[in-house]
DNA sequence: TAAAGCAACGCAAACGTTTTCGTGTTGACA
DNA sequence: TGTCAACACGAAAACGTTTGCGTTGCTTTA
């Protein structure tokens, strides 16, 4: 069982200097070609890799960047972390991950951990809770300490940092459009509360749709669930939410929700109710994950490009690490949705 | 803007030495109550942390694990990530990601990235192309360095090390049992290449089942695909040869599929063939994520508790970590598989 | 022949900690 | 008054690197 080896041992070994062995490794003229080629040889045969903890601590950089979500067990924030990750390596970085599961002293805590030395900069969606207590004096306190953050999907316009965003708003209201020139005379929303930035722009997107053709919103086709943990336990209550929702307007012909659960749920709530999608009624979500595209009818949905989102945050941010000078000029990317047409709707 | 302070700029800052900080911020009685209330109330003023590098580069620990993955964009790894973060998490342990990307080249450049010093030890699952090619070296040599691995899921026996199965035999027969329970003669499974342990063994399973019931297994029955990627793009040739094992057997009333795509797929051939589930045809999936809970019918389904695996991964990886004594003895664990019985069963 | 140049290497500092081992200053005690 | 402990603190090493600069010993040049 062969250690780790250390510029010291081959130091030893060789009966030279620390410093001969680093500069011979990097190739320094300083050191002549037989001592090179006896340290290289040396090196390669105990397989000499340097200690990346030593080279963080000299450098000051770690070459690894924090991502902090709400959770992972989540298709978007899965692609999301899959297209950081592939950005992240191919610029020689690493990703170390932490996960607030939408509780706001857990996003606090994990950033404190990372924010010690630990990562360069951190890559971040903000947890529910905090959303909601509007609290966001960590980020603000990491980002004056020289960290940057990038935010995506989940953002606040109170911080000043790069950020990641899909056109909710428009994405929004492409897909009610589309419900509408489908034919559908009376369109629902299934969303969420309004603290959570992306479910208000998607009702304003759906909101913006309707008054674009003159069809005046109606309250009791707006729900708005509230999801505190939106946990698979509650799919029982947004069932008989939505349940309601039908039983309320009879004539209702079409639904955007604001995510895929919702969506697949109206269409559960549809079944039983034994209308035909889309011949009866037509069903629009939001975000392309495996369920919208193996669901049955398979479901028409606005696409957010996780994957997208994730590399260009990964840019983003390694971008601002290795600039040289410390303009603090923020960008917002916004990432387009595509509507991708599947069967449930017409 | 403040930046991180470190223990030098406190020592100068109060006139003392950087020892007497030290001591002070951990309580020692060497220092004066006096000096200590002082050191203690700027440091907290300033947001004193230590610097978890050179805490790492101290100690020789990094307090962070380093899982090695295929994929993130699924289910399962991602609750086996979920599952490791929470224990990790609470033994205030960190979580490094590596992807694979099922390729060997990757994984090994992933490894060894991490191994020069960036983590403790090792959670992985390996690539299929290493399943493949059977080249294991990058695995024995970080062992051999002393770094610890912990293996789940796919792993193989050549490596002498903790690991976290499933007991995909069990779960298949009890799956195929199931089936034969509720009336079906003619079994069908949808099952993987060899190489990849997990659909050998559910493979065997199934065989062992109609064994037990005296059945005698048929060729045409048994599908098994090759899926060098499992791309999304396979999709549809994936249909195909699940669509020519329907026309091959009439008599077909009972599908064991080792994963929920196949499953679904499955399903999805079914009912293009107007068979009823489960009337006409039983279905059965491996691995419990949300294509199963949300399919329709609902597909009952072998659950492999990927929470728990990470879990006990990361209990296992951590125990041994912390463990005093050297004692190399490594332990299997093997969490039992459960069937979730929906309504893809009678 | 002396000054200068050069090749090849080592020293030491630095990154930020923790910790062992001094060391100087008190006060008490004989 | 001299000795010794207790107290409070500092110096320095260590973790593993990189790098600017100093130091050899030798060869070249005028």
């Amino acid at each position: 069982m062969k250690k780790k080896i250390t510029l010291k041992q081959i130091a030893r070994e060789l009966d030279v200097s620390i410093s001969t062995v680093s500069k011979a490794l990097r190739n320094s003229i300083e050191i002549s070609e037989d001592t090179r080629q006896k340290v290289q040889a040396f090196a390669k045969f105990y397989n000499y890799r340097p200690n990346n903890i030593a080279l963080s601590l000299k450098n000051r950089k770690t070459k690894t960047i924090g991502i902090i979500i709400p959770e992972i067990v989540h298709h978007f924030f899965s692609k999301v972390i899959s297209g950081i990750e592939a950005v992240a390596n191919k610029r020689g970085y690493n990703v170390i991950v932490g996960l607030s599961n939408e509780s706001f002293s857990k996003e606090v805590i994990n950033m404190e951990m990372l924010a010690n030395g630990s990562i360069d900069g951190f890559i971040l969606s903000i947890a529910k809770e905090t959303l909601q207590q509007q609290d966001y004096h960590h980020f603000t306190e990491t980002i004056n300490q020289g960290m940057p953050i990038v935010m995506f999907d989940r953002v606040v316009n109170e911080i000043n940092c790069d950020k990641v965003i899909v056109d909710d708003f428009l994405g929004a209201k492409k897909a009610v459009r589309k419900l509408i020139d489908n034919g559908c005379k009376n369109i629902a929303i299934i969303t969420t509360k309004d603290y959570v930035s992306v479910g208000r722009l998607r009702t304003q997107g759906y909101l913006e749709a309707l008054e674009d053709h003159k069809i005046n919103p109606k309250s009791n086709l707006i729900l708005k669930v509230d999801d505190q943990l939106l946990s698979e336990d509650h799919l029982d209550s947004l069932e008989k939410e939505i349940e309601v929702l039908f039983k309320n307007s009879k004539k209702l012909d079409g639904i955007f929700a604001v995510n895929e659960l919702y969506a697949l749920t109206a269409m559960k709530v549809a079944r039983k109710l034994d209308l035909k999608i889309p011949e009866d009624i037509q069903i629009i979500g939001f975000t392309d994950g495996v369920l919208s595209k193996h669901a049955v009818p398979s479901l028409t949905t606005v696409s957010q490009h996780g994957q997208k989102i994730g590399e260009k945050a990964a840019e983003l941010l390694i971008n601002n690490l290795e600039r040289e000078d410390e303009e603090d000029v923020y960008e917002t990317v916004i990432i387009e949705t595509e509507l991708i047409e599947r069967n449930s709707t017409k």
